[in-house]
DNA sequence: CGTTGAATTCCCCGCTTGTTGAGAAAGGGA
DNA sequence: TCCCTTTCTCAACAAGCGGGGAATTCAACG
């Protein structure tokens, strides 16, 4: 694993957003943390913004999670999808990425991006419809509000209770009630 | 209703903290909004911090909220909690301060003022061990992760779905869901 | 009228930010 | 050796920020 400066200087982007928000994150700070010119963040990365977006580009394999998904018992369609989603989340080969991303659509104007993810716009949305349920715009923002609620104090605030439960834990906890969202009469 | 320069600059910093979040929140924005001059806002809140501590200021009768939800059958009790954080929440006397809060604690530092609200900490807390269910740290988080991302939808983003849904409407869905996390053995 | 005190404005300071252009090391073929 | 590309640094700009002092309007009261 090859460490270019270019690399750490993404890395550093990222531990900013994470840490203290995507407005705080300069790039000025991120060069200082860096060890490194602020104007050599500039030759790589033209703007702030190509910075910001290259630093919290995240590609998933969404038909490859909305299959494990679906496949399987209804009944533990909910427990599937919250693990799969905490998967990602806690992946190491992620990293920062998608910690970065969250934080980064909070602040980004007026948390409006949130809604237009990855996870909500496209998983969630083809999961429930692929489940045939009724409602599907709710249910999905439903279920949305309920993992970005638990990322927020998992990750972000890192609250200790959340923050150190295992995955197959809040699976536990919270598969059901997500199930619920998914295929149960509103 | 009588309306002083000095509400109308706390009405219009809330607007922004809601709208554009904290940091972009900046005096000189505020008072270019409010036809104002800048060094007038100096003038009332000595600083910043002071001008976005008051136009986040939110008093409750917390005990009062506990008493509504825990009075009556338990098995209802996630319902008249949603109701009763609802009611707040959508409250026209409270206006925009909810949501500027709200807003306020997403990007304070890195959001771990977030866990130290009112609602959390004192209402949630409350209201679980009057409950006398067990890990009620637990509980409290799993339900105020859920509460603030629809918070988060309904309110920040604005997405039409759970925007235009009626509190009742809300209360019906999430009741049941919220009671499980409150009593439930987990 | 004059005075007094609050409401409001003007001008200034020091700081940080994003962005930029010009140029200095470094390193690897030819 | 020369040369060229990549990597990197220096110095500077214009803008926006929070804060602060001093002065101005303005309405009410004597």
């Amino acid at each position: 694993m090859e460490m270019t400066t270019r690399d750490l200087i993404l890395e550093e982007t990222r531990r900013q957003i994470a840490e203290h928000g995507l407005d705080a994150t300069t790039i000025r700070g991120v060069a200082r943390r860096a060890a490194v010119d602020p104007a050599l963040v500039r030759h790589y990365f033209h703007t702030r913004q190509e910075l910001i977006d290259e630093a919290t580009e995240l590609d998933l394999d969404i038909r490859r999670m909305v299959r494990v998904v679906v496949h399987g018992s209804p009944k533990l369609a909910g427990r599937r999808l919250v693990g799969t989603v905490l998967a990602v989340w806690d992946s190491p080969e992620a990293g920062l990425v998608p910690m970065a991303r969250l934080a980064a659509a909070l602040t980004d104007q007026n948390a409006a991006a949130l809604a237009r993810t990855d996870l909500i716009e496209q998983f969630l949305g083809e999961v429930i419809t692929r489940l045939g349920a009724d409602q599907p715009r709710l249910r999905a923002q439903l279920i949305a509000a309920q993992l970005l609620g638990l990322a927020l104090f998992r990750y972000l605030v890192s609250e200790p209770v959340l923050a150190s439960a295992t995955a197959p834990g809040l699976t536990a906890v919270l598969g059901d009630a997500v199930g619920c969202y998914l295929t149960e009469p509103l």
